[in-house]
DNA sequence: TAGGACATGTAATGCGTTACATGATTAT
DNA sequence: ATAATCATGTAACGCATTACATGTCCTA
């Protein structure tokens, strides 16, 4: 019997891994740490157990491959797992999106500041878009052209355009509201 | 000695709240779910041991005010208070910035689907921001409008405007994409 | 051959939410 | 007068991270 109720998202985090090439831990941590970390992270607590858990489930298929006295464990998905990935992917439900950002928190209580501190609070938060721009143009982005190329799959590129035109409109507004805020003093 | 060390957001969100003109923890419950709610959230069991621990520390002062039997405690930000919210505000430090979206996480891995599937996954997360925009549009910005024009706060509907352009991005960026995805077909 | 980086995992801790408990006020 | 809603809080639980433990491989 398939799996009769849908599992977490940190488990389709590594079935996904998997899907795109992943085969051990170790493998699914390096992949989310350069590209699902910016939506959706996951640590290795997570990870192992769920391999564990997924093959007791019949969705991946499990194998000891010791480096020496060490063990060491690869996977693969089974057909099952491919099965309830693509499943989840269909399903129709609710999307979480969950926020937290101390950059929009400081700006909305900003009037306890004289408008050229509120200013300031506006740069640091388009900085740190800058920042993350220009690490997603510049490691990021490389990579995920290159998977496409070289592995066939597109839509992790397609995901980090999405996050690319997130922060260009973070750092746009921010400049308005700057420019606005300068006006006014 | 006012605190020695810096205190948690939480503890500002409740600083700033009552600044705002919040009175009772009841009071910054809703005020959260109306407005920091979309980029810091906060709990009851947050708010209410916050409150005593920063009456405890000098940075607001507490009375009770019972309605019958029932306890009831009022607070208002004491000038030791106001001076730790400003000095957090003015603080240069890194920014956290931490997102949760299962809608790109879908999209990431959307490689196992067909394309018509993949471009459903990309109107899922569309319209999830059409909904966001809606609330915040039809619901939220009256009420910072009001704010601004009756408190003479202008920063919540300054922050208000930035959450409206991301997610304005994160609609015109999906549609681009979806037409990029049919036209491929 | 020693030091550092790579790799695999687990245990413990801490934080925040969910669910609950309780009482007052309002509406019907 | 009864139900529904408003209001004030707390306790327990669960999840996810931090820190740690350990072994292997590389390199100088």
């Amino acid at each position: 019997m398939p799996a009769a109720k849908s599992l977490e998202p940190a488990s389709y985090v590594v079935l996904g891994m998997l899907r795109l090439g992943a085969r051990s831990g170790y493998d699914i941590k390096r992949a989310v740490d350069v590209s699902t970390r910016f939506f959706w992270t996951i640590s290795p607590a997570q990870i192992y157990p769920n391999l564990r858990r997924l093959e007791r489930a019949g969705l991946v298929r499990g194998r000891s491959e010791p480096r020496g006295r060490r063990p060491r464990r690869l996977y693969e998905l089974t057909s099952e797992g491919e099965g309830e990935l693509a499943a989840w992917l269909r399903r129709d439900e609710p999307l979480t999106w969950e926020l937290r950002d101390a950059g929009t928190l400081k700006l909305f209580f900003a009037d306890a500041l004289e408008p050229a501190e509120a200013a300031e609070v506006l740069a640091g938060i388009r900085r740190r878009s800058e920042r993350f721009l220009e690490r997603m143009r510049h490691e990021i982005h490389p990579a995920a052209v290159a998977v496409e190329e070289v592995e066939g799959h597109a839509f992790p590129l397609v995901s980090l355009r999405l996050g690319i035109a997130v922060h260009q409109a973070m750092v746009d507004t921010c400049r308005q509201l700057e420019r606005e805020l300068t006006a006014r003093v």
